[in-house]
DNA sequence: TATGAATGAGCATTCATTCAT
DNA sequence: CATGAATGAATGCTCATTCAT
């Protein structure tokens, strides 16, 4: 049983299979050292099948990047209910994320190291994705600022800043957790969870660490 | 004046030249992409004596992420005055991080991009450099409630995943202060601060966010 | 009306389809650089159905050359009337010779460039045709000393490279012809006409030899 | 003695060696057919070192046409002395360029056959050397119409077409000379002046263009 | 009759690395 | 101290060709 020498599937299915060899070899290997070789043997197909159906190595690591980003994104709505208060929908959003990145090692690869360090049309794919979650936080933000009957004030490039924190700590969390033995991903989602609610909160209800003024430096 | 063909110069000068060129072109290129030949051009030596003087190419990376790893923490380092309460050694802490990130493109490049993509020997390398931030980051966080006369009951593994946690926040920060015009090392500095220390004094004073219990998840 | 999705055609007319999509490509692009995918394309039909009917690129290029070759001697057969003095059936050969190429270019590339750059088995399906060119002068050649009442004494051999020289010529010419703006058909078979049957000897003194006027011919 | 495992030779002879290897192997093998594997294999050198000094395929592809082109443009001239009566300088001229093909075979199917059916980079360069021929042969045909006290009257593409296809048939007899067993280069030059300077008319009548007879050489 | 699916083999090109001087 | 000369080993990509349906 199993993988019998699979011959003449349709194109879709030996499509998926490629990417998936390709998200694993891009995942471990890296963008670079991974070759066309490995990752045609691993999807159990000869090399120009891949390049017949996709085309070339930057083709088929861009597809990679746009499913698991895909994927990602798709992880992380489908994770939060819409009616809950902003706080839940944070909750709900941060344990989506770690579980769907906990689950996807490779493609957490692929997303957060690999297409960021191999040249700007890659890593422009994975900064669209990002923008949408830091909208999503920012929103949140911005909600949870009206329910706590304040208006925010903050302005809007800090509050980008701190929905630029909060991704950047998750995807750090990320790695944490997976590198962490016996970190679950709720445990990362609490974790960052009482990071950045607690100062948000406090935030919001306009008591704000006062950075120190007299200190003598230009600028 | 400037650069005289260089002959005959003594080896520590010859080293740092060449690297600095592999800095530059690591950062900018990425560890494969970049070539001995480029680096030995832009060093203005030939590619033997980069050989003769730094192995291979791996020993010369490795050689780049140690020199800007141990420049990156010593700068932080060195501006942290040990005396002042740890508010504002963390503060000045992150101010120095994000200067030195802000000056030195490259070497951050190196550090935070290229050394954690191309294989662990590499990232193994930055993982170190990091932990030293993040043990710092901890102690602050440790001196910090002791100096709220808190007993923090908070378990070891919280902490450790909230300097993680910041640590990860500030690098993505330096990455968006870089990239968006017009936020300064400062300005970062303070976003973060904002985030980090308004959340962290409210669990110092024991006022948790609390996640969800029932919730019926297994885990 | 035209190509309605073609489907079950008569074997003639598909393998006409093939090798007029065939000649143009390797007419075009070469032999080599031609790919089997695009002649495929071009036919409107699907590899495989190409190898059924012609077998291997090779015996495709073969029948390509071997079309184009009858096509041209019978075009110079069909343009000259055998009953005329020689000089007026080189005249009129020559005439039919510039005429087809010119209204065959891919054709005249296949058996000109292609067919003679790309290895002795397609090589020597040309030489057979030029031959039969060269016999067909050759002939002309002897019938014409004979109109002159003179007998040669010109040794064979020396026939032989005469004929060839002026089919050299002629097929130097009609690249000339075609790669020249406003050089007809009719006048480069007036050029060689003159070059060959009066010479630069005669032409300088002013002797050359006059082309039949009245024929009937447009242009 | 001989070639004993060549080793650490200045760039100067290695590139020779190589421009040998791949005239060779263009010329019979054909462009495309050619591979680098086998033209370094022939030059004894590795293929790396083929790139390192020749750059490309295509760039050696044209170093080989740029070379073989200056040669025999350079070994025509070299073989009419200027000072004679048109006549004999284009039948030194041929005589030149006959022995030249004949001794460089594979550089001569490089200029003939393959430069001009391998896309118009490489067409181009034939072009401008064969344009040289051209021109020089066009003058000397006004030349000769000048010394037979004759203002020509023909008008100026007729000679251009005159030339052409003297060129044209002296690039065919070429081929037939080389292909053609016993035939010197002498006799083609020969056969190709009567044709040329008296005319198949003029031949049939009995007034063949007379070679010079005294020029000591043997053969 | 006609085709979608699939591959073995080859090719241009690049790169880290090493001698001999 | 410093380098010009040279290469083994990959790697991305293409193409003619063949099954199974």
């Amino acid at each position: 049983m199993g993988a019998v020498k699979n011959k003449r599937m349709p194109r879709a299915v030996r499509e998926r299979q490629m990417l998936d060899a390709a998200v694993s070899t891009f995942g471990q290997r890296g963008y670079r050292a991974a070759s066309m070789d490995e990752i045609a043997e691993l999807a159990g197909v000869s090399k120009p099948l891949v390049y017949l159906y996709l085309n070339s190595k930057e083709d088929l690591f861009t597809a990679c990047i746009r499913r698991e980003a895909k994927a990602l994104t798709e992880a992380v709505r489908a994770g939060v209910r819409p009616g809950l208060p902003a706080d839940r929908q944070l909750w709900e959003g941060l344990r989506a994320f770690f579980t769907h990145t906990a689950e996807n090692p490779d493609g957490w690869a692929v997303l957060h190291l690999q297409a960021r360090t191999h040249g700007e049309p890659f890593a422009a794919e994975v900064t669209a994705m990002r923008e949408e979650l830091v909208v999503f936080v920012t929103q949140l933000i911005v909600v949870a600022a009206r329910e706590a009957h304040r208006d925010p004030s903050l302005p809007e490039r800090e509050v980008a800043g701190l929905a630029e924190a909060l991704v950047g700590a998750a995807e750090s969390l990320a790695a944490w957790a997976n590198a962490t033995p016996g970190v679950s991903a709720k445990q990362a989602a609490a974790t960052l969870m009482n990071f950045a609610w607690a100062g948000l909160g406090d935030l919001m209800e306009g008591r704000p660490w006062s950075p120190p003024v007299a200190e003598g430096q230009t600028e």
